[in-house]
RNA sequence: GCACAGGUAGCAAAGCCCGGUUACGCGAUGGACUGCAAAUCCAUUUUACAGGGGUUCGAAUCCCCUCCUGUGCUCCA
């Protein structure tokens, strides 16, 4: 199967087919950086980052740029507060986002374009615009007039240019536009704002142009696959049509546009209006960076996702589980019989090898099952699904008494690969090899041997009051162990205990 | 108002494009194991598809109508 992605504009999900064989072309919009990055951001930028992912693992060469707009008005309201040069806002907040997204196992961009730097291609394409008339010069700036080209009006939303003009009656800003519907190309400088130099005065340029100018200078005058957030449809991706479109002539400039869904929390969009706005790094506080990626992916990317405890604590569980199932693998290839013998074959039960094949098989094709759901406009949902059966099965063989003692190592061998090919390279939801060991056994856990021998006499002073069956002083004793945030578990095999 | 998404078992979420088979997970219930828990394992939770029409041998899936929710039309991933 190919791999089919859902294309905004047509509607429906269209195989995809790069213009250069092999290559990819894929811009997708990044952020303004004028707040640290929040929920939204990480939702939008993992989804865009399996969708890098599967195109490099199914082959392709792929050619990732996405901008950060570093120059706005909301930066320069932060930068007037703050008292400071608006690009050390914008820095901050790049800084920070770089920060988190590698923390989420988002894997950079190729390009991460800034308009600050593109201010001639930006000024030579408004140029262009202005030459072909689709663009007119007025004394606040220059406007790009969507009357000039209407008919692509509404190419991504189905709106009607008489219909937006209706719903934004009454909110007409008092700028020299000629047509309600018009969007700036470039702002002339109001007093004590950062401006640059341009034919049409000091100034800077409007919001959605620079995608439009860096998309040009990166992959010419058009390319496979631009992406963003539900929201940038209207009209930041339609003013990029008009723009790029009319200045080039070259129809589409975009292969396919994809748009991720968004986040809300408790079935409200997230918005800082609305008091339930995390930032990444607040979510951070609360649960691991993986944890929170494996949250976020288990969900479709179009679909809207309600962050709730619920969703976060139930992919705690499963990454935890595939984290374990891991450690396992990597224990009994390192060590293999020796940490836990197995118990002789029953007699007349499948044979070693016979029941290893079987085995092998279903989780292979598991594998498949995986690849087609992420061909299938990027199923995560389901391809995690596929990860965690293929991982019960591994645990089931790791933990069976069908193999042999020699199979053991090199079946976990086969089970690595497996779990680091799909959950690690592709999904990004697997921790490092050293921690999932220590999931699987916490006596290997370094942070367990800070406080081991306090939690070794705390059990044994409880041993002591359970063998008198003191239950009261055993549970106080509990308590004070949970206290350090120490699970502890009494299993036929005896005591255990844990950090949470 | 117009536009675009959604409405699937107790919760959550795939499946819908390409009608006919189980999603997966959580929770719950019963059992094993426990002093009690926790964890784990086994079993059960086999008229789920917003409502109403239609097409079809057969519809969660295709068509029509209605209702409800969210979002966009202003800066937003």
């Amino acid at each position: 199967m190919t791999l089919h992605l859902y294309d905004t504009r047509r509607k429906e999900k269209v195989p995809f087919h790069p213009a250069i064989p092999g290559k990819v072309q894929m811009y997708v919009c990044g952020i303004t950086p004028y707040s640290p990055s929040h929920l939204g951001h990480a939702r939008c930028y993992i989804a865009f980052d399996l969708l890098h992912r599967w195109l490099e693992a199914s082959g392709y060469d792929v050619d990732y740029v996405q901008n950060f707009t570093d120059i706005d008005d909301k930066i320069i309201k932060i930068a007037n507060e703050d008292g400071v040069h608006f690009l050390e806002v914008a820095n901050r907040n790049i800084e920070d986002y770089y920060l988190v997204m590698d923390a989420l196992g988002v894997e950079r961009a190729d390009h991460y374009p800034r308009v600050t730097e593109h201010l001639e291609g930006i000024i030579n394409m408004i140029e262009m615009l202005i030459e072909k008339e689709h663009a007119y010069v007025s004394s606040d700036g220059v406007w790009f007039s969507v009357s000039s080209a209407p008919e692509k009006f509404g190419t991504l939303t189905g709106n009607s240019i008489d219909a937006v003009q209706a719903g934004g009656s009454g909110r007409l800003d008092k700028s020299d536009k000629r047509e309600h519907n018009d969007f700036a190309l470039w702002k002339s400088a109001k007093p004590g704002e950062p401006a640059w130099d341009s034919p049409w005065g000091k100034g800077r340029p409007g919001w959605h142009i620079e995608c439009s100018a860096m998309s040009l200078h990166h992959f010419g005058e058009s390319f496979d696959i631009h992406g963003g957030g539900f929201d940038l449809r209207f009209p930041h991706h339609e003013a990029e049509i008009f723009q790029s479109e009319c200045c080039t002539g070259k129809e589409p400039v975009v292969g396919i546009w994809m748009h991720n869904g968004f986040v809300r929390v408790d079935g409200e969009k997230m918005s800082k209006s609305l008091g339930n706005f995390w930032t990444v790094k607040d979510a951070f506080q609360i649960y691991d960076p993986i944890v929170l990626r494996y949250a976020l992916l288990n969900a479709h990317y179009r679909n809207p996702i309600d962050v709730s405890e619920q969703l976060l604590d139930d992919a705690k569980g499963n990454q935890r589980k595939l984290s374990e199932i891991y450690g396992q693998a990597i224990i009994f290839k390192e060590e293999g019989e020796a940490l836990v013998p197995l118990p002789p074959l029953p007699s007349g039960d499948t044979t070693s090898s016979e029941y290893l094949v079987q085995r092998i098989g279903v989780i292979e094709s598991l594998a498949e099952e995986a690849a087609r759901a992420l061909d299938d406009d990027l199923n995560s949902r389901l391809a995690l699904s596929k990860v965690q059966a293929g991982a019960k099965i591994i645990s089931e063989v790791l933990n069976s008494d069908k193999i042999d003692e020699g199979d053991t190592a090199s079946f976990a061998s086969f089970s690595i690969d497996w779990i680091e090919e799909i959950a690690g390279l592709i999904l990004g939801v697997l921790p490092t090899k050293e921690i999932a060991k220590a999931v699987f056994d916490p006596r290997l856990d370094p942070r367990r041997v800070a406080i081991r021998d306090e939690v070794e006499s705390l059990l044994a002073r409880r041993s002591i009051a359970r063998h008198a069956k003191d239950w009261k002083a055993a549970d106080e004793i509990r308590d004070r162990i949970a206290e350090m945030g120490v699970d502890v578990q009494d299993t036929p095999d005896g005591v255990e205990w844990s950090l949470k």
